[in-house]
DNA sequence: GTCTATATTAGGATAGAC
DNA sequence: GTCTATCCTAATATAGAC
Protein backbone atom coordinates (compact mmCIF):
# COMPACT_ATOMS: atom_id res chain seq x y z
CA UNK A 1 0.00 0.00 0.00
CA UNK A 2 1.19 3.66 -0.95
CA UNK A 3 2.28 5.88 2.33
CA UNK A 4 -0.62 8.54 1.28
CA UNK A 5 -2.88 5.71 2.03
CA UNK A 6 -1.10 4.28 4.53
CA UNK A 7 -1.39 7.38 6.47
CA UNK A 8 -4.93 8.18 5.72
CA UNK A 9 -5.92 4.55 6.83
CA UNK A 10 -3.57 5.40 9.78
CA UNK A 11 -5.04 8.40 10.96
CA UNK A 12 -8.83 6.89 10.53
CA UNK A 13 -7.52 4.24 12.98
CA UNK A 14 -5.91 6.90 15.30
CA UNK A 15 -8.62 9.33 15.35
CA UNK A 16 -11.27 6.79 16.20
CA UNK A 17 -9.61 5.60 18.85
CA UNK A 18 -7.88 8.30 20.44
CA UNK A 19 -10.11 11.03 19.48
CA UNK A 20 -8.64 13.74 16.25
CA UNK A 21 -7.16 16.15 19.28
CA UNK A 22 -5.02 13.74 21.00
CA UNK A 23 -3.69 12.85 17.51
CA UNK A 24 -1.07 14.83 16.66
CA UNK A 25 0.97 14.62 13.35
CA UNK A 26 4.24 13.07 15.07
CA UNK A 27 1.75 10.51 16.78
CA UNK A 28 0.48 9.36 13.07
CA UNK A 29 3.96 9.16 11.86
CA UNK A 30 5.47 7.52 14.60
CA UNK A 31 2.40 4.38 14.05
CA UNK A 32 3.50 4.11 10.50
CA UNK A 33 7.28 4.24 11.54
CA UNK A 34 7.76 7.16 9.21
CA UNK A 35 9.06 10.47 10.11
CA UNK A 36 7.06 13.99 10.34
CA UNK A 37 8.77 15.06 7.79
CA UNK A 38 7.98 12.37 5.29
CA UNK A 39 3.92 12.72 6.42
CA UNK A 40 4.48 16.42 5.63
CA UNK A 41 5.66 15.42 2.22
CA UNK A 42 2.22 13.40 1.59
CA UNK A 43 -0.26 15.78 3.45
CA UNK A 44 0.15 19.61 4.85
CA UNK A 45 -0.83 18.82 8.09
CA UNK A 46 -4.04 17.24 9.81
CA UNK A 47 -6.61 19.22 7.97
CA UNK A 48 -5.89 17.96 4.60
CA UNK A 49 -5.72 14.10 6.07
CA UNK A 50 -9.51 14.95 7.50
CA UNK A 51 -10.77 16.64 4.92
CA UNK A 52 -9.87 14.16 2.60
CA UNK A 53 -11.12 11.27 5.14
CA UNK A 54 -14.64 13.48 5.25
CA UNK A 55 -14.78 13.12 1.27
CA UNK A 56 -14.49 9.60 1.61
CA UNK A 57 -16.84 9.39 4.36
CA UNK A 58 -19.83 11.56 2.22
CA UNK A 59 -19.21 9.59 -0.76
CA UNK A 60 -19.76 5.95 1.23
CA UNK A 61 -22.87 7.50 3.02
CA UNK A 62 -24.49 8.63 0.04
CA UNK A 63 -24.32 5.58 -1.78
CA UNK A 64 -25.71 4.24 1.63
CA UNK A 65 -28.56 7.06 1.32
CA UNK A 66 -29.61 6.82 -1.79
CA UNK A 67 -30.42 3.07 -2.10
CA UNK A 68 -33.64 2.67 -0.32
CA UNK A 69 -35.15 5.73 -2.29
CA UNK A 70 -34.77 3.37 -5.69
CA UNK A 71 -37.23 0.90 -4.38
CA UNK A 72 -40.52 0.77 -2.46
CA UNK A 73 -39.29 -0.38 0.80
CA UNK A 74 -39.88 -4.21 2.83
CA UNK A 75 -40.18 -3.16 6.09
CA UNK A 76 -36.89 -4.79 6.94
CA UNK A 77 -35.20 -3.06 4.26
CA UNK A 78 -35.56 -0.58 7.04
CA UNK A 79 -34.03 -2.24 9.86
CA UNK A 80 -31.11 -3.09 7.52
CA UNK A 81 -30.90 0.77 6.38
CA UNK A 82 -30.46 1.75 10.00
CA UNK A 83 -28.00 -0.98 10.97
CA UNK A 84 -25.74 -0.08 7.64
CA UNK A 85 -25.65 3.64 8.25
CA UNK A 86 -25.19 2.95 11.86
CA UNK A 87 -22.22 0.94 11.03
CA UNK A 88 -21.37 3.59 8.33
CA UNK A 89 -21.23 6.26 10.86
CA UNK A 90 -19.09 3.92 13.56
CA UNK A 91 -16.59 4.17 10.79
CA UNK A 92 -15.83 7.19 10.87
CA UNK A 93 -16.86 7.70 14.39
CA UNK A 94 -14.26 10.40 14.92
CA UNK A 95 -16.53 13.17 12.83
CA UNK A 96 -19.25 12.58 15.63
CA UNK A 97 -17.94 12.27 18.74
CA UNK A 98 -17.19 16.00 18.41
CA UNK A 99 -18.93 17.51 15.99
CA UNK A 100 -18.97 20.58 17.16
CA UNK A 101 -15.32 21.18 18.11
CA UNK A 102 -13.97 19.58 14.62
CA UNK A 103 -16.59 22.03 12.68
CA UNK A 104 -15.20 25.46 14.30
CA UNK A 105 -11.67 24.29 14.03
CA UNK A 106 -12.44 23.60 10.39
CA UNK A 107 -15.33 25.76 9.02
CA UNK A 108 -15.68 23.77 5.73
CA UNK A 109 -16.42 20.63 7.43
CA UNK A 110 -19.48 22.40 9.20
CA UNK A 111 -20.66 23.51 5.83
CA UNK A 112 -20.19 19.43 4.38
CA UNK A 113 -22.15 17.97 7.87
CA UNK A 114 -24.67 20.10 7.65
CA UNK A 115 -25.40 19.21 4.24
CA UNK A 116 -24.76 15.60 5.16
CA UNK A 117 -27.07 16.14 8.03
CA UNK A 118 -29.90 17.67 5.73
CA UNK A 119 -29.49 14.53 3.06
CA UNK A 120 -30.27 12.03 5.69
CA UNK A 121 -32.93 14.05 6.90
CA UNK A 122 -34.04 14.15 3.65
CA UNK A 123 -33.95 10.29 3.05
CA UNK A 124 -35.28 9.01 6.28
CA UNK A 125 -37.84 11.99 5.83
CA UNK A 126 -38.81 10.15 2.27
CA UNK A 127 -38.88 6.24 3.90
CA UNK A 128 -41.13 7.56 6.61
CA UNK A 129 -43.39 9.23 4.03
CA UNK A 130 -43.63 6.57 2.17
CA UNK A 131 -44.27 3.74 5.12
CA UNK A 132 -47.06 6.50 5.73
CA UNK A 133 -48.47 6.41 2.14
CA UNK A 134 -49.26 3.03 2.08
CA UNK A 135 -50.69 3.11 5.73
CA UNK A 136 -47.94 1.39 7.41
CA UNK A 137 -47.51 4.36 9.70
CA UNK A 138 -50.39 6.21 10.57
CA UNK A 139 -49.71 9.89 10.71
CA UNK A 140 -49.97 13.54 9.62
CA UNK A 141 -47.49 14.47 7.06
CA UNK A 142 -46.46 16.90 9.82
CA UNK A 143 -45.42 14.33 12.80
CA UNK A 144 -43.84 12.66 9.77
CA UNK A 145 -41.35 15.81 9.31
CA UNK A 146 -41.46 16.00 13.17
CA UNK A 147 -40.64 12.32 13.62
CA UNK A 148 -37.55 12.44 10.54
CA UNK A 149 -35.69 15.21 12.21
CA UNK A 150 -36.11 13.40 15.80
CA UNK A 151 -34.23 10.11 14.01
CA UNK A 152 -31.75 12.40 12.17
CA UNK A 153 -30.82 13.81 15.92
CA UNK A 154 -31.04 10.33 16.83
CA UNK A 155 -28.60 8.56 13.97
CA UNK A 156 -26.33 11.04 14.77
CA UNK A 157 -25.66 11.70 18.28
CA UNK A 158 -26.77 8.06 19.56
CA UNK A 159 -23.12 6.65 18.83
CA UNK A 160 -21.80 9.63 21.01
CA UNK A 161 -24.29 8.84 23.58
CA UNK A 162 -23.64 5.16 23.58
CA UNK A 163 -20.37 6.27 24.35
CA UNK A 164 -20.52 8.28 26.87
CA UNK A 165 -23.18 5.99 29.33
CA UNK A 166 -21.81 2.48 28.54
CA UNK A 167 -18.70 2.86 27.25
CA UNK A 168 -18.09 -0.92 27.73
CA UNK A 169 -20.51 -2.06 25.15
CA UNK A 170 -19.00 -4.02 21.55
CA UNK A 171 -19.78 -2.34 18.31
CA UNK A 172 -22.15 -4.42 17.62
CA UNK A 173 -24.27 -4.62 20.42
CA UNK A 174 -23.94 -0.25 20.49
CA UNK A 175 -25.56 -0.15 16.73
CA UNK A 176 -28.15 -2.97 17.90
CA UNK A 177 -29.31 -0.70 20.71
CA UNK A 178 -29.33 2.66 18.21
CA UNK A 179 -31.25 0.64 15.84
CA UNK A 180 -33.27 -0.64 18.69
CA UNK A 181 -34.32 2.85 20.23
CA UNK A 182 -34.77 3.82 16.86
CA UNK A 183 -37.25 1.81 15.86
CA UNK A 184 -39.10 2.51 19.36
CA UNK A 185 -39.37 5.84 18.18
CA UNK A 186 -41.08 4.88 14.95
CA UNK A 187 -43.77 2.06 16.52
CA UNK A 188 -45.82 4.08 18.40
CA UNK A 189 -47.23 5.40 14.73
CA UNK A 190 -48.16 1.84 14.14
CA UNK A 191 -51.97 1.42 13.81
CA UNK A 192 -51.24 -1.40 15.82
CA UNK A 193 -48.92 -4.14 17.31
CA UNK A 194 -45.95 -2.05 18.19
CA UNK A 195 -45.26 -4.49 20.96
CA UNK A 196 -44.67 -7.13 18.54
CA UNK A 197 -42.83 -5.05 16.46
CA UNK A 198 -39.84 -4.54 18.78
CA UNK A 199 -39.86 -8.09 19.50
CA UNK A 200 -39.41 -9.01 15.99
CA UNK A 201 -36.36 -6.12 15.67
CA UNK A 202 -34.42 -8.70 18.63
CA UNK A 203 -35.46 -11.82 16.60
CA UNK A 204 -34.04 -9.90 13.95
CA UNK A 205 -30.74 -9.12 15.57
CA UNK A 206 -30.29 -12.54 17.33
CA UNK A 207 -30.30 -14.09 13.28
CA UNK A 208 -27.47 -11.83 12.80
CA UNK A 209 -25.62 -12.87 15.20
CA UNK A 210 -25.39 -16.50 14.08
CA UNK B 1 -16.97 41.24 43.12
CA UNK B 2 -13.69 39.48 44.15
CA UNK B 3 -11.06 38.09 41.55
CA UNK B 4 -11.75 34.46 41.91
CA UNK B 5 -15.42 34.89 40.91
CA UNK B 6 -14.74 36.87 38.31
CA UNK B 7 -12.49 34.35 36.92
CA UNK B 8 -15.18 31.56 36.76
CA UNK B 9 -17.91 33.92 35.18
CA UNK B 10 -16.00 35.46 32.77
CA UNK B 11 -14.12 31.27 31.74
CA UNK B 12 -18.07 30.57 31.87
CA UNK B 13 -18.88 33.03 29.15
CA UNK B 14 -15.76 32.86 26.71
CA UNK B 15 -16.25 28.68 26.95
CA UNK B 16 -19.80 28.86 25.89
CA UNK B 17 -18.98 31.35 23.01
CA UNK B 18 -15.87 30.31 22.11
CA UNK B 19 -15.64 26.69 23.13
CA UNK B 20 -13.32 25.34 25.87
CA UNK B 21 -10.65 24.13 23.94
CA UNK B 22 -10.26 27.87 22.13
CA UNK B 23 -9.78 29.89 25.10
CA UNK B 24 -6.66 29.80 26.87
CA UNK B 25 -5.61 30.44 30.83
CA UNK B 26 -3.93 34.14 28.52
CA UNK B 27 -7.47 34.69 27.10
CA UNK B 28 -9.30 34.68 30.31
CA UNK B 29 -6.86 36.78 31.91
CA UNK B 30 -7.24 39.17 28.87
CA UNK B 31 -11.00 39.60 28.83
CA UNK B 32 -10.65 40.33 32.53
CA UNK B 33 -7.10 42.90 32.53
CA UNK B 34 -5.48 40.61 35.00
CA UNK B 35 -1.94 38.92 34.13
CA UNK B 36 -1.59 35.07 33.76
CA UNK B 37 0.36 34.67 37.08
CA UNK B 38 -2.63 36.10 38.28
CA UNK B 39 -5.53 33.94 37.21
CA UNK B 40 -2.63 31.35 38.17
CA UNK B 41 -2.71 32.42 42.01
CA UNK B 42 -6.48 31.78 42.00
CA UNK B 43 -6.38 28.69 39.82
CA UNK B 44 -3.57 26.43 39.02
CA UNK B 45 -5.04 26.18 35.05
CA UNK B 46 -8.20 25.34 33.38
CA UNK B 47 -9.12 21.99 34.69
CA UNK B 48 -9.94 23.52 38.26
CA UNK B 49 -11.96 26.09 36.47
CA UNK B 50 -13.95 23.81 34.87
CA UNK B 51 -14.56 21.57 37.82
CA UNK B 52 -15.80 23.91 39.63
CA UNK B 53 -17.67 25.21 36.75
CA UNK B 54 -19.30 21.37 36.87
CA UNK B 55 -19.89 21.40 40.81
CA UNK B 56 -21.52 24.73 40.10
CA UNK B 57 -23.87 23.11 37.41
CA UNK B 58 -24.29 20.13 38.74
CA UNK B 59 -25.67 21.79 41.84
CA UNK B 60 -28.25 24.02 39.92
CA UNK B 61 -29.48 20.98 37.54
CA UNK B 62 -30.02 18.67 40.79
CA UNK B 63 -32.34 21.50 42.10
CA UNK B 64 -34.28 21.20 38.42
CA UNK B 65 -34.50 17.60 38.45
CA UNK B 66 -35.51 16.87 41.97
CA UNK B 67 -38.54 19.49 41.66
CA UNK B 68 -40.80 17.73 39.73
CA UNK B 69 -40.39 14.47 41.50
CA UNK B 70 -42.47 16.17 44.59
CA UNK B 71 -45.33 16.66 43.72
CA UNK B 72 -48.06 15.11 41.22
CA UNK B 73 -47.43 17.15 37.77
CA UNK B 74 -50.31 19.10 35.58
CA UNK B 75 -49.66 18.89 32.13
CA UNK B 76 -48.19 21.99 32.19
CA UNK B 77 -45.86 22.48 34.59
CA UNK B 78 -43.96 19.30 32.53
CA UNK B 79 -43.66 22.00 29.31
CA UNK B 80 -42.08 24.65 32.13
CA UNK B 81 -39.61 21.72 33.06
CA UNK B 82 -38.45 21.18 30.35
CA UNK B 83 -38.32 24.72 29.06
CA UNK B 84 -36.10 25.20 32.94
CA UNK B 85 -33.91 22.11 32.09
CA UNK B 86 -33.15 23.29 28.35
CA UNK B 87 -32.25 26.92 30.09
CA UNK B 88 -30.13 25.35 32.43
CA UNK B 89 -28.14 23.26 29.88
CA UNK B 90 -27.79 26.16 27.72
CA UNK B 91 -26.77 28.22 30.66
CA UNK B 92 -23.58 25.74 30.71
CA UNK B 93 -23.76 24.77 27.30
CA UNK B 94 -19.83 24.25 26.17
CA UNK B 95 -20.29 21.14 28.63
CA UNK B 96 -22.65 20.04 25.91
CA UNK B 97 -21.37 20.92 22.55
CA UNK B 98 -18.18 18.60 23.17
CA UNK B 99 -18.58 16.05 25.95
CA UNK B 100 -17.03 13.76 24.48
CA UNK B 101 -13.13 15.19 23.79
CA UNK B 102 -13.95 17.44 27.51
CA UNK B 103 -14.44 14.05 28.93
CA UNK B 104 -11.43 12.67 27.29
CA UNK B 105 -9.44 15.44 28.49
CA UNK B 106 -10.64 15.53 32.19
CA UNK B 107 -11.58 12.15 32.75
CA UNK B 108 -13.25 12.72 36.11
CA UNK B 109 -15.76 14.66 34.25
CA UNK B 110 -16.94 11.09 32.53
CA UNK B 111 -17.55 10.00 36.18
CA UNK B 112 -19.72 13.39 37.27
CA UNK B 113 -21.32 13.44 33.40
CA UNK B 114 -22.22 10.17 33.23
CA UNK B 115 -23.83 10.46 36.98
CA UNK B 116 -25.94 13.48 35.57
CA UNK B 117 -27.44 12.17 32.83
CA UNK B 118 -28.53 8.82 34.60
CA UNK B 119 -30.39 11.21 36.99
CA UNK B 120 -31.92 12.94 34.02
CA UNK B 121 -32.95 10.13 32.58
CA UNK B 122 -34.66 8.87 36.14
CA UNK B 123 -36.27 12.00 36.05
CA UNK B 124 -37.92 11.63 33.51
CA UNK B 125 -38.67 8.18 33.41
CA UNK B 126 -40.65 9.05 36.76
CA UNK B 127 -42.45 11.78 35.31
CA UNK B 128 -43.43 9.84 32.22
CA UNK B 129 -44.39 7.03 34.48
CA UNK B 130 -46.51 8.86 36.78
CA UNK B 131 -48.24 10.04 33.03
CA UNK B 132 -48.72 6.91 32.07
CA UNK B 133 -50.14 6.16 35.53
CA UNK B 134 -52.96 8.13 35.51
CA UNK B 135 -53.77 7.59 32.13
CA UNK B 136 -52.63 10.29 30.46
CA UNK B 137 -50.27 8.52 28.58
CA UNK B 138 -50.87 4.84 27.09
CA UNK B 139 -47.94 2.55 26.58
CA UNK B 140 -46.09 0.07 27.97
CA UNK B 141 -43.55 0.11 31.25
CA UNK B 142 -41.20 -0.52 29.00
CA UNK B 143 -42.15 1.55 26.39
CA UNK B 144 -41.92 3.84 28.89
CA UNK B 145 -37.98 3.51 29.55
CA UNK B 146 -36.98 3.27 26.06
CA UNK B 147 -38.90 6.46 25.85
CA UNK B 148 -37.26 7.76 28.54
CA UNK B 149 -33.86 7.14 27.35
CA UNK B 150 -34.82 8.90 23.78
CA UNK B 151 -35.82 11.98 25.92
CA UNK B 152 -32.52 12.17 27.72
CA UNK B 153 -30.83 11.66 24.25
CA UNK B 154 -32.93 14.09 23.11
CA UNK B 155 -32.66 17.09 25.93
CA UNK B 156 -28.66 16.13 26.21
CA UNK B 157 -27.64 16.51 22.11
CA UNK B 158 -30.55 18.70 20.77
CA UNK B 159 -28.43 22.05 21.77
CA UNK B 160 -25.37 20.84 19.53
CA UNK B 161 -27.79 19.48 16.67
CA UNK B 162 -29.58 23.23 16.68
CA UNK B 163 -26.11 24.69 16.65
CA UNK B 164 -25.18 22.36 13.85
CA UNK B 165 -28.08 22.86 11.31
CA UNK B 166 -29.22 26.10 12.51
CA UNK B 167 -26.79 28.25 13.97
CA UNK B 168 -28.87 31.33 13.53
CA UNK B 169 -31.23 30.96 16.11
CA UNK B 170 -31.71 32.91 19.04
CA UNK B 171 -31.24 30.61 22.47
CA UNK B 172 -35.12 31.00 22.91
CA UNK B 173 -36.27 29.81 19.27
CA UNK B 174 -33.93 27.72 19.77
CA UNK B 175 -34.97 26.13 23.42
CA UNK B 176 -38.62 26.38 22.12
CA UNK B 177 -38.00 24.08 19.17
CA UNK B 178 -36.06 21.79 21.61
CA UNK B 179 -39.39 21.35 23.63
CA UNK B 180 -41.62 20.98 20.98
CA UNK B 181 -39.57 18.55 19.14
CA UNK B 182 -39.27 16.61 22.58
CA UNK B 183 -43.27 16.96 23.15
CA UNK B 184 -43.72 15.45 19.74
CA UNK B 185 -42.13 12.82 20.83
CA UNK B 186 -44.80 11.89 23.66
CA UNK B 187 -47.47 12.72 21.58
CA UNK B 188 -47.62 9.76 19.72
CA UNK B 189 -48.69 8.32 23.37
CA UNK B 190 -51.93 9.64 23.70
CA UNK B 191 -54.80 8.46 23.64
CA UNK B 192 -55.83 11.07 21.69
CA UNK B 193 -56.00 14.74 19.91
CA UNK B 194 -52.02 14.30 19.30
CA UNK B 195 -52.09 17.36 17.10
CA UNK B 196 -54.34 19.52 19.20
CA UNK B 197 -51.61 18.87 21.97
CA UNK B 198 -48.79 19.98 20.19
CA UNK B 199 -50.65 23.04 18.92
CA UNK B 200 -50.77 23.97 22.63
CA UNK B 201 -47.47 23.65 23.26
CA UNK B 202 -47.22 26.46 20.55
CA UNK B 203 -49.67 28.44 21.95
CA UNK B 204 -48.03 28.42 25.11
CA UNK B 205 -44.75 29.70 23.75
CA UNK B 206 -46.42 32.75 21.93
CA UNK B 207 -47.47 33.69 25.75
CA UNK B 208 -44.12 33.90 27.07
CA UNK B 209 -43.06 35.81 24.40
CA UNK B 210 -44.97 38.69 25.38
C1' DG C 1 -3.23 39.75 45.42
C1' DT C 2 -1.14 41.24 41.58
C1' DC C 3 2.45 42.11 38.41
C1' DT C 4 6.52 41.13 35.02
C1' DA C 5 9.50 38.07 33.27
C1' DT C 6 10.73 33.78 31.98
C1' DA C 7 10.87 28.67 31.62
C1' DT C 8 8.87 24.58 29.57
C1' DT C 9 6.65 21.93 26.43
C1' DA C 10 4.11 20.15 22.60
C1' DG C 11 2.49 20.55 18.28
C1' DG C 12 2.78 22.28 13.65
C1' DA C 13 5.76 23.13 9.95
C1' DT C 14 9.92 23.53 6.70
C1' DA C 15 14.77 23.19 4.62
C1' DG C 16 18.09 20.52 2.77
C1' DA C 17 20.70 16.08 2.50
C1' DC C 18 20.18 11.44 0.70
C1' DG D 1 9.95 9.63 -1.29
C1' DT D 2 12.15 9.68 2.82
C1' DC D 3 15.08 11.22 6.51
C1' DT D 4 17.34 14.44 10.03
C1' DA D 5 17.59 18.62 11.94
C1' DT D 6 15.63 22.63 13.17
C1' DC D 7 12.38 26.47 13.65
C1' DC D 8 8.16 28.75 15.04
C1' DT D 9 4.31 29.34 17.70
C1' DA D 10 0.89 29.05 21.21
C1' DA D 11 -0.25 27.42 25.60
C1' DT D 12 0.92 26.05 30.19
C1' DA D 13 3.14 27.06 34.23
C1' DT D 14 6.27 29.18 37.76
C1' DA D 15 9.58 32.45 40.25
C1' DG D 16 10.27 36.51 42.38
C1' DA D 17 9.48 41.58 42.79
C1' DC D 18 5.97 44.90 44.42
Amino acid sequence: MKTRERILRASLTLFNEEGESNVSTVDIADVLDISPGNLYYHFKGKEPIIAELFDQFEREINQVLKAPIKKALAIEDNWVFFYILFEEIYDFRFFYRNITSLTEQYPKLATQFRKLIRSKRQTIASILDTLRKVGFLEMTPEECILLAERCTVHVTYWPSYQELVSPKLTTGEAIHAGVHTLIGQIAPYLPEGRQEFLALIDEFYSNTQE
